[in-house]
DNA sequence: AAGCATGTTCGGGGTTCTCGAACATCTGCT
DNA sequence: AGCAGATGTTCGAGAACCCCGAACATGCTT
């Protein structure tokens, strides 16, 4: 793949996975809620409000970029999450209505947990 | 986590790990019911039943043997289920009380997805 | 004592986490 | 234009977990 960029990840050129809401798995969901650092991710977004999209900058997370990065990943894939780019930002936004309609109760349930893993930090 | 006093496993004579109801992590409780096998077996569980116990065998899972007690210890150290042994078997019970207590709602909606996995098989 | 039933542990292969370091992309400033 | 800074992603290596079959341990039954 010499011809290319290589290195893909051309931001705004690839798109990003999100799964449909018809194809979110309720284990997959669970597994990536129950890591404290996506939980807590996932608080702030529900904290952002319903339209609330926060860069993953602003989350100030007490693990490296790298890991930071993996943990979006992962929240994007398991359809918690849609990101979309903005510059050199990457905007995150909670899936709040897909959640809701798929597993209702689940966030009402998570999101007060992810609090408290921020409040202890 | 980590193993216990080399374990040495005397069945009857090791007491088996048990986290106390305040001590049980909302994200160790998800990161245990976010694998389609362990959610199944919780769903047998609950539907045994208040009381009901069952012995790893009665679950025909499909997984092998080791896998599966793999599956029964990790519900047990996150504090999902009780174990007990009575003779060459050891029994299972959904910690449904605990569960309950700290995380209102998690198991009504986890049962039911657990139930659609069985289904599925 | 022998055999069987029930689980656990062990070693190896595959996937996932973690980090620092390097790379890629976009914005802004000179 | 050109270069520096901000923002994320990818890479390589080490630790941890999931999967399996094989071997082991324990208890019940004959």
């Amino acid at each position: 793949m010499l011809g290319y960029p290589a290195a893909m990840a051309s931001r705004t050129a690839t798109e990003l996975v999100h799964p449909a809401r018809d194809h979110l798995r309720f284990t997959t969901v669970l597994a990536a809620l129950g890591d404290p650092v996506r939980l807590a991710i996932v608080a702030r977004l529900a904290d952002a409000g319903p339209d609330g999209e926060l860069a993953c900058t602003t989350f100030a997370l007490p693990v490296s970029k790298s890991t930071q990065s993996g943990h979006f990943k992962a929240l994007r894939e398991a359809g918690v999450i849609r990101q979309r780019d903005e510059g050199t930002r990457r905007l995150n936004r909670l899936r709040r209505d897909d959640l809701d309609a798929r597993f209702p109760g689940l966030l009402d349930l998570a999101v007060p947990q992810g609090r408290e893993i921020i409040a202890g930090w």
